[in-house]
DNA sequence: TTGTAAGCGTTATCAT
DNA sequence: ATGATAACGCTTACAA
């Protein structure tokens, strides 16, 4: 069925450890030049293939990074995905995605427990909203390293995160400076706390000069960008005085809010400003493309692997917990000089 | 380290194959209920987890379904990955995603087969455009069970794909009725090529109509929607006479070009209509919703993953070459009636 | 009802 | 320079 190092070695009449040792090509491999030749041209021929499996089986060293992730196909997810694996595949390591739905967190986490990773690379962020996050670390048995993306509250011992406090105050007083003073937030429901920093951001900014807070919560619909657009839809229905400026979580939300203010003919960003976040490719294709946080997204990569990677080698060594700066990027969205 | 089976049995004095027998739950397990109990409470206690690794190793069954698809984060890939990844999760089975850049197929098809997996779903429409798609089946060795995804002039034995006859010729005609009469073709260069359906369907249409032809080669730039932008762009500047209806082979090609136009104050529709292709998402959230081809994604998923098991358990049955009809779905980016 | 032993395909440590 | 053997963790006849 599958051509292994055995058949090589009956083929050639040879043991398979020595096919073993010539196939593996250990610089130090004392086996003679014809036997090499003979074992490199049959493994050809026979269409030979190392098995992974048993190669990570056999032992320390799997080669096996693993990446816990939310389930859904949110544009940012397999960004992250892209360049993840890019570095982890250059240092000779593969990389396993595992996606959880939001309800099934735990029995996913075991299901990644299952296989014999070196390290494990965790979108926490959507994780620890209910405290889930602590629970998964403690599970009995052995966890490898883990690395934690995207959460600035982990609770993880290393992560990688992004500190937003710059960016936010950049546009909320950019969003001063246009004229705009109803200023709101939309999210998810589970969003609006003190944990989430951009919103913690948001409720002291809007307490320090007085605004009134105003709070849209994106809920039902199918898609994100969906709810985001139905929940706009019936604010725009019900409330008596309408934001002048809306910051959206993400860029998927900003592009809902925009399709129903679009629809209902409010003008963009004549009478309401829009923001989003994650600098999502699409969005600068708009008609007024979206003003947007930026995150350092190939730099987090890079760090978490990279700490991924010490902790695998050094397990002892002090915690890592490291903010990359987010960078606003105003665009036409909230600009209020641009004409609409 | 790592509990394994053996240790359960040391620390009850029983041997590993009855804790085996037990864990695996067999209904047919001849095991008193008194060790089974006692069995399924240490390995409770003691954390442990079957070792996904050693399992797949083991044998016949190693449950793993391999999915060989083109890097990078277009939307449309993930999109097909999540609703593949719940069908074979639902059956007891494992996906693992295996990605290949244009450049690198072979020895990303390679890495793939390293593993055992019992089947491979393959997104053969970037693989064979160039005649590299033969090659790869025709390695040295044992091959699992193949089935390919949306490529219609798949020469895998198996595929499920998209047939674009009824929806091309649709788009045309309701150009054609809404007075459009130049009407474009935009794609990547090698798309030109009558092995691509819809390009031959545009072809013979625009003969038959005894219309010209207007071929947009898109390329250049970092994203798919950045070349089309680019590429748009420079035809806007260079074209004495422009196309007033452009049909784009993906929705992001159409996003770029739709900003474009955009740009240079041409209106869409009322100038020029733009249909794209895949019905991702975002597109129907922009000023002029975008006209697009929708493909039956989900239900080519299902076919796909049900034509692999029958090949996988039973490998001699007839050929599977099973097509699906895409349709189309009209919004405001083609239509002359919208005022713009 | 439970234990023994072989085997999956490797790699690595010993002998020879 | 090469071969025999054990080990990774598991499943599964077969033996007791």
């Amino acid at each position: 069925m599958r051509v292994t190092i055995k058949e090589i070695a009956k083929e050639l009449g040879l043991s398979h450890s020595t096919v073993s040792r010539v196939l593996n090509d250990r610089q130090n491999a004392l086996v003679s030049d014809t036997t090499r030749d003979r074992i490199v041209a049959t493994a050809h021929n026979m269409g030979y293939r190392p098995n992974r499996i048993a190669q990570a089986l056999k032992g320390d060293h799997s080669g096996l990074i693993g990446v816990f992730m939310p389930e859904g196909h949110e544009y940012f997810f397999n960004e992250v995905l892209f360049h993840l694996r890019r570095l982890i595949e250059r240092d000779e390591h593969e990389l396993i995605p595992f996606t959880c739905s939001d309800l099934q967190v735990e029995s996913s986490w075991l299901k990644l427990l299952r296989w014999d990773l070196e390290g494990i690379l965790v979108f926490d962020y959507l994780l620890f909203v209910d405290g889930l996050g602590q629970a998964l670390m403690h599970h009995r048995g052995f966890v490898p390293p883990v690395v934690g993306l995207f959460n600035s509250t982990s609770q993880l011992d290393d992560f990688v995160a992004i500190d937003f406090n710059t960016a936010m105050k950049s546009l909320l007083n950019h969003f001063v400076d246009g004229g705009y003073h109803r200023i709101a937030y939309a999210a998810a429901p589970g969003s609006f706390q003190p944990v989430e920093q951009r919103f913690a951001i948001y409720s002291e900014f809007v307490q320090r000069l007085a605004m009134r807070p105003i709070h849209i919560h994106i809920k039902g619909g199918t898609t994100l960008c969906e709810s985001a657009r139905l929940s706009a839809l019936s604010l725009l229905s019900n409330m008596p005085e309408l934001p002048d400026a809306i910051f959206c979580q993400n860029d998927e939300i900003a592009l809902g809010v925009y399709r129903a203010l679009r629809e209902r003919n409010v003008a963009v960003p004549g009478e309401v400003a829009i923001a989003g976040c994650d600098n999502i490719p699409f969005m600068a294709y708009l008609d007024q493309p979206l003003t947007t946080l930026t995150l350092p997204v190939q730099e987090a990569c890079k760090i978490a692997w990279e700490t991924l990677q010490h902790r695998i080698s050094s397990p002892d060594q002090p915690h890592v917990k490291r903010l990359l700066e987010a960078s606003l990027t105003i665009r036409a969205s909230s600009r209020r000089t641009v004409s609409d």
